[in-house]
DNA sequence: ACCTGAACACCGTTCAAGT
DNA sequence: ACCTGAACACCGTTCAAGT
């Protein structure tokens, strides 16, 4: 990759993160171009989509996130460090506006840019959940698939209405989540 | 109102409605005003708004949804009828594309003119919830704007990922609803 | 009273022309 | 190899001019 290249392509990246921070993930790509003082055509030559562009500029926090469900995928609570990782995941899902909305359609659609990113998450996160079941703690019946659809369902609450709803929704999936104690 | 002002209300009214049935609440004015064989201006001069075009299109749906908590909020199983009106209230909300994204928004937002409907809706069912909640069948710690977020965020995943994951979260969401028999 | 559509300020995306 | 920006086909919204 030539030098300008690369130094164009980490402008555009730069800015697409704060902007992103600031209004969601759903910016106006020409308005990034203009910031990262690079022609139109460019941006689209780094990230010939959306999607490509959202997944380079939150790869970071993802993997975090991922590696997280790994380390913790070994120890003698799984379901303790199950609700801990959802948690964290809801929040970080709700940092973004409209992030929750490109996870969930992507995770159902093998051929989306974003699909490699909802596995990076939804791999580790089944290996923690398989070990949180296997305790007895958590139901036995939910999977990753539905957990990744309830955390982004909590995700999506939080930047719609207010916080204080979607921590209530996350309490209620929490909640339906643990098997009752007969 | 004029003759020919009230016909021309009724054809985008009818328009808006197959549209938003096929590709959700957000589809483009311009498309449903050119259907409608109408000027742009006279679209926005009956509906200033998205929202109030939204409102008149799904009025008698939400209207029905309505009526049917009131009617149910004097029978003898409080928790098994807010249990069926929640189903078919995200049942309904699912139907349209985007419309749990409005009515979310719109709950917090008293300026918005959407809120009133989001009332048609919440004042009938804090009356089934509260009656639901003095059986002591259902937690009392959730409000009725506890329960509008759940159940939108439910349609939100019925119609972003697959209806699978979102009668999964409907389970777990109820789940979480119920209180526990120790 | 009401209707119309041009006008304005934006998009996303592509692609010929340039270096 | 890469960059650029004009070009195309769309938006939402407003408002002067018409009947």
């Amino acid at each position: 990759m030539r030098a300008d290249a690369r130094r164009n392509r980490e402008r555009v990246l730069t800015e697409a993160r704060q902007m992103m921070k600031e209004d969601g993930v759903d910016v106006s790509l020409r308005e990034v171009a203009r910031r990262a003082e690079v022609g139109i055509g460019t941006l689209y030559r780094h990230f010939p989509t959306r999607e490509a562009l959202i997944r380079a500029a939150l790869m970071d926090g993802i993997e975090n996130l991922a590696r997280w469900a790994e380390d913790s995928a070994d120890a003698e609570d799984p379901g303790e460090k199950l609700v801990a990782w959802v948690r964290s995941f809801a929040l970080g899902a709700a940092r973004y506006r409209g992030l929750p909305d490109h996870m969930l359609s992507a995770a159902t659609d093998a051929s989306s840019n974003f699909y490699r990113i909802c596995q990076t998450l939804t791999a580790p996160g089944e290996k923690l959940l398989a070990r949180a079941q296997a305790t007895g703690e958590i139901r036995a019946d939910v999977t990753v698939d539905d957990l990744f659809a309830a955390v982004n369902a909590v995700g999506w609450v939080a930047q719609t209405g207010d916080r204080d709803r979607a921590t209530t929704l996350l309490e209620l999936v929490l909640d339906g989540l643990r098997t009752r104690t007969a």
